[in-house]
DNA sequence: CTCAGTGCAAAGGATTTGCATGCCG
DNA sequence: CGGCATGCAAATCCTTTGCACTGAG
């Protein structure tokens, strides 16, 4: 936890801002969640989390390379730590109730799909910068009646 | 043109909806288009088109399976003929603007990683329905200043 | 006649922004 | 001191909903 705030720390002052306690307290949250998390989810952890400080932390966070946004079809968008914090890897995102799981892939699989992606977005004069590549379907707790 | 319409309309009376004159304009707008588009964007095709019509249309379309709704960063929601009725296929998604593009991948890789989610799924006690494989970057128009 | 479809107007609700204050360097 | 950080309140704006009217079968 140490070395994640450490670069953490080091991405904002790249960006001059500062390494708050709430951004601080932010930061611990996400990486305890193991998944990515609403906004709503993430007060729960933290009493006393007005919602504007949080959503300009978050945004902060976003800019400086920290954190990442997901926008799904959920009322709420959800939050994880960025990919160079965290393991590349990806999501089952339930079609009901719009909750996100991280799942890990095989190395060769992703080096197969970036491959061919470059070589398409070449094709298409665009710039890549990631992939992301979720598995859609019903979670556990919204398995369609059979 | 016409078999599109054919199968839209199967599918609309299996839900018991009929398939009427705005409708019909909406899938022609959204096949036309070859790209997800958002409701501005429909609009912009479709002179006296009132948007509470069109947002309660295309959900009708979605619950139908004739339209899919791509929820990104973008302000609006994108929409997009639904999978059966065009081929399979993935998105360039800009980061800067938001703006989506059709890319279609090789067969081979498609089945690799629908093979590799599958099983991802199954240790999780995940129902898959459809995979999602995007590549973001900078679309031409939003080329970073190198 | 019946019931889905239509459209205007108003509501809903996640997220953003204005502004005054607090606080770290 | 200067400028970011904070938080309350209000605004924003995409999308949904209420309701009365229309039209297809």
């Amino acid at each position: 936890m140490g070395e994640l705030h450490a670069a953490v720390a080091r991405r904002l002052e790249r960006h001059d801002h500062r390494y708050t306690r709430r951004r601080r307290h932010l930061v611990e949250t996400l990486a305890r969640a193991a998944r990515p998390v609403t906004l709503p989810q993430i007060a729960t952890h933290s009493d006393e989390l007005p919602q504007s400080s949080a959503y300009r932390n978050l945004e902060v966070l976003e800019r400086c390379g920290v954190v990442s946004r997901i926008a799904g079809t959920a009322d709420h968008a959800h939050f994880e730590l960025a990919e160079p914090l965290v393991e590349h890897h990806h999501h089952l995102v339930c079609v009901a109730c719009g909750s996100l799981e991280d799942v890990h892939l095989d190395q060769e699989l992703e080096t197969l799909v970036d491959a061919e992606l470059a070589q398409a977005a070449a094709a298409a004069g665009f710039t890549p910068t990631h992939h992301s590549l979720d598995l859609h379907g019903f979670c556990q707790d919204c398995e369609p009646e059979q």
